[in-house]
DNA sequence: TAATCATATAAACAAGTGTTTATATGATTA
DNA sequence: TAATCATATAAACACTTGTTTATATGATTA
């Protein structure tokens, strides 16, 4: 039987995790692969509109995925910890076996899912 | 900009995450981490329903998290390969060092959350 | 200080998704 | 084969959560 505090213990992991499980999110944690990056930076290179953007930096943010300092106009995000860059290779390394299984589960997702994001040109 | 396939890659990879981003899939993965195990036994470690635990055991398997051998009248379930260990590790590491952060962030899922699923007597 | 640029927040909406209850399937044993 | 045990599936519901549009805040520069 589960314990109160393993249940906290387990909602909070689940939350942590919460921050990569989002196509938008990896999107700009991977990104921030390649080093510090201003807000409008990572809108350039991710694609989505900046109000999104902004929202799931915040996200990331409170849940202590990434940091950030001010330098001058600018917010510069980065990844807060070297496991964050651990996490994100391990799973594209345990990706590149079972990514046939996760593709084609549709369990949740529809596959239509993939296109539905596409940006307007 | 991102190409049509980094846009299926990103999808793919999060829907991997997604496999451990819920209370429930953790907890049924943690117990896992105790080595393989059938249905029934899942269901008494977790404190989940029998339906509940089977359908999250179905979307882990599906993304190729577990793996599964069936033995007698018993499905036995186990971790599908040790980077899953590996995720769920150095992620209980990283969440020592940023947990207060993560337990405070309220963006998404409010702290009653956290009482809201204790099964009742 | 007024104007502008960069970032954050709010409200509304559309979808996704976890849990429950009920039931079905599949394997085993009497 | 009938009964039983173990697991899986379905439908319904409540709730979460990502995106958009509009607007606000905060910092800088003219």
């Amino acid at each position: 039987m589960l314990t109160m505090s393993d249940r906290i213990a387990l909602s909070t992991k689940a939350k942590l995790f919460r921050g990569f499980s989002d196509p938008s999110r990896l999107s700009i944690m991977e990104s921030l692969l390649g080093g510090p990056m201003n807000v409008s930076e990572i809108v350039q290179q991710t694609g989505l509109t900046q109000p999104n953007v902004s929202s799931h930096l915040g996200c990331l943010r409170d849940c202590g995925l990434v940091s950030t300092k001010q330098q001058g106009k600018y917010v510069i995000y980065q990844l807060s910890d070297p496991r964050v860059n651990e996490i994100l290779n391990l799973t594209s390394s345990l990706l590149a076996d079972v990514a046939r299984g996760v593709y084609e589960c549709t369990r949740y997702a529809p596959e239509e899912e993939l296109t539905v994001n596409v940006p307007k040109e």
